[in-house]
DNA sequence: GATATTTGACCTCA
DNA sequence: TGAGGTCAAATATC
């Protein structure tokens, strides 16, 4: 794969150096502030001002986002605490979505490499790295013969379009969303929406970046006041070494947001994904997760029929592969994390689930999608 | 009024 | 240069 690196040695340390210590800045700062949530979470709203409170919750989670979206701009490689390393090889192993038509697509070119455009002037090449660093997954909706294929299938989270635009060789026009509250929270969740070619009750959805913002579905039942949330993660050991283990807890978390009670297989191969749907719908998700450092192959997990809230089935695959966005230059290390937040503004008791330490989900896992039962369909 | 979508222009990469 | 992505003015919906 291409590997166009220039300053590599000393300018390449020096960077890494100073890019360690501002990442790790940035993270201190941010667990601080999750700190502070987690308090304020915990503080019992005062009678006088439910106003207050809100607007308390919502400066937090700005500061949140600022964090999150400072480290993600950072991003990239050589995050800090990257001991591990790996055999770069592996990253060329694009995994392009499986499922994609091969003329359009993604992966976007091995055109990676990080810090090279961190070091020219910053206005136009800010943006551009930023874009790169973020992560990208795919779903694959397919919406059955019950379910009203309306809107681009509600996933919970609402989303604002901001664009249309014919791509070459498709049949239908891909729909471009973003968060509604970017500009209130400073979220950058985007994702794209395209109805399949062969199969118009297929839509692919690719979601980029994930939600900053304290928009959430419901939590299930679970969240009590003590904070003992029943499916943390085992607290992380002392350091954030995200190697297969941590994308096996990845997809632990994945399966965990999941509601209970599904029935989930996990597989090595992603090709089957023909579950039958027993009732009324059918989607089928493909996640196609990129940012995964150390190659987990292509780890698909498949659940198979689980009933959502209307009665009706789902059945669904999660692949998730490298998406082309992976860098390709030697050395990787990304601190991915399986992160979990989720706070709710709604509910008056926000769930923050997790301990402190749970160190840092950079740009992390598509583990925040999850069909719930109070957004998903209605 | 605010807030969402549509749609052609504009920008950025390859 | 053109395909893909985004912006923003016009328009729609409430």
């Amino acid at each position: 794969m291409a590997h166009h690196h220039h300053h590599h040695a000393a300018s390449s340390s020096e960077w890494e150096h100073k890019c360690g210590g501002l990442a790790a800045e940035l993270t201190a700062g941010r667990e601080v502030a999750k700190q502070l949530q987690l308090i304020l979470s915990f503080t019992p709203p005062q009678p006088s001002s439910s106003e207050q409170a809100a607007t308390r919750e919502v400066l937090v989670q700005k500061i949140l986002a600022s964090y999150e979206n400072a480290l993600s701009m950072l991003s990239t490689p050589r995050m800090m605490p990257a001991q591990h390393h790996h055999d770069d090889g592996d990253i060329g192993t694009v995994v392009m979505m499986k499922s994609s038509p091969p003329g359009t697509r993604s992966g976007s070119p091995g055109s990676e490499d990080s810090d090279h455009d961190l070091f020219k002037d910053t206005t136009s090449s800010r943006k551009r790295n930023c874009r790169k660093s973020i992560p990208r997954w795919t779903h694959q909706v397919r919406v059955g013969p019950g379910m009203g294929l309306e809107g681009p299938l509600d996933d919970g989270f609402s989303w604002r379009k901001y664009g249309q635009k014919d791509i070459l060789g498709a049949k239908y026009p891909r729909g471009y969303y973003r968060c509604t509250l970017r500009n209130v929270q400073g979220c950058l969740a985007t994702k794209q929406v395209q109805r399949s070619d062969d199969d118009s009750t297929v839509f692919e959805i690719t979601y980029r970046g994930r939600h900053t913002c304290t928009q959430s579905q419901s939590q299930s039942p679970s969240t009590s006041s003590s904070p003992a949330p029943n499916n943390t993660v085992p607290p992380p050991p002392s350091e954030p070494a995200m190697t297969l283990a941590a994308d096996d807890r990845q997809h632990e978390q994945l399966l965990l947001n999941f509601r209970n009670g599904l029935n989930v297989v996990v597989t090595d191969d992603g090709s089957e994904f023909d579950c039958s749907p027993p009732t009324t719908a059918t989607a089928a998700s493909t996640y196609a997760g990129s940012l995964f450092f150390p190659p987990p192959q292509d780890a698909t997990v498949m659940m198979t029929s689980f009933s959502a809230p209307t009665s009706s089935t789902y059945s669904s695959v999660y692949h998730h592969s490298f998406s082309g966005a992976a860098s390709s230059s030697s050395n990787e290390n990304v601190n991915i994390s399986y992160g979990r937040e989720q706070s709710t503004t709604a509910a008056a008791a926000p769930p923050v689930d997790f301990p402190f330490g749970n160190m840092d989900h950079l740009f992390d896992d598509p583990t925040t999608f999850t069909f719930d039962n109070s957004g998903f369909f209605s």
